[in-house]
DNA sequence: TCTTGACTTAGAGTTAGCTCCAGGTGTTAA
DNA sequence: TTAACACCTGGAGCTAACTCTAAGTCAAGA
């Protein structure tokens, strides 16, 4: 696959494609004998895992380290393990703290429901 | 209340409190005959809604918006419900891409926690 | 009176995460 | 063969959201 198809398959630009694989977020693409990025199937396989992780908030800096961890093959899935782990537990608060602000928002949403109400109300009557 | 009181009460530096203010992030605060910031109770309650809706994610230039519309009075409550109800429905689609990258998570960490174990088996197996 | 320390302002610097640009290369179509 | 086009690289530029710095002010204590 080219850029052009896996840009559009994931939505992202292609920049953002070379980008992820200079820093490391993704593993090296093969070129053609053209110099050309063929993405394989793995390779749309962790572009779709990075865009996933990354629209959740994680950090690229932990994604990299991730990356690194698996490409250092079998003797890594310990510390893999405890990336992830510790990824989680910090998306969950991020959850925790978004939870609270909706209900907030809930809230707030429907007092001015009220206020919006009343006044609507209060036009009314002045309009009598 | 002085700004280094309400920065421990909120757990938010001095300077992000004085940046939240310069750029309208929160009301105006009063300063005392030696032109020193003292918060009012009203204040601090603007710094704690900021402060929340901050850590949900929820853009600065939303909330400058929102507390200007507030600072206009009452013929904004339908712009600043309509504003709140967008940033609500944000909100919702971040958290709906959470869920699913944590449920990703869970699984992964499940597959790493069960390879660990092999791993383990094994090593007991070599070791007989 | 002098110094210390908490505060003030304006403005510069930093970080994460892209996004854009310039200059160059290889393949395809006229 | 030449023009167009999709791609390449290295590096600069951008945005959001802080964070830091420098130079100054004021009140309180030695």
């Amino acid at each position: 696959m080219t850029i052009a198809e896996v840009s559009k398959k994931f939505d992202l630009s292609q920049d953002t494609l070379r980008y992820y694989e200079r820093i490391g977020l993704i593993p090296h693409v093969n070129r053609n004998k053209g110099g050309i990025r063929d993405y394989t199937e793995e390779d749309c396989r962790w572009v779709e895992f990075i865009k996933c992780m990354r629209n959740a908030g994680l950090p690229i800096e932990a994604l990299i380290e991730y990356v690194g961890l698996f490409q250092q093959g079998d003797t890594t899935t310990k510390a893999r393990k405890e990336l992830l782990t510790e990824q989680r537990k910090q998306l969950i608060a991020r959850m925790e703290d978004m939870k609270n602000t909706l209900e907030r928002l809930n809230y707030k949403i429907e007092s001015y429901e009220q206020s919006v109400v009343e006044k609507e109300k209060e036009l009314k009557r002045s309009e009598d």
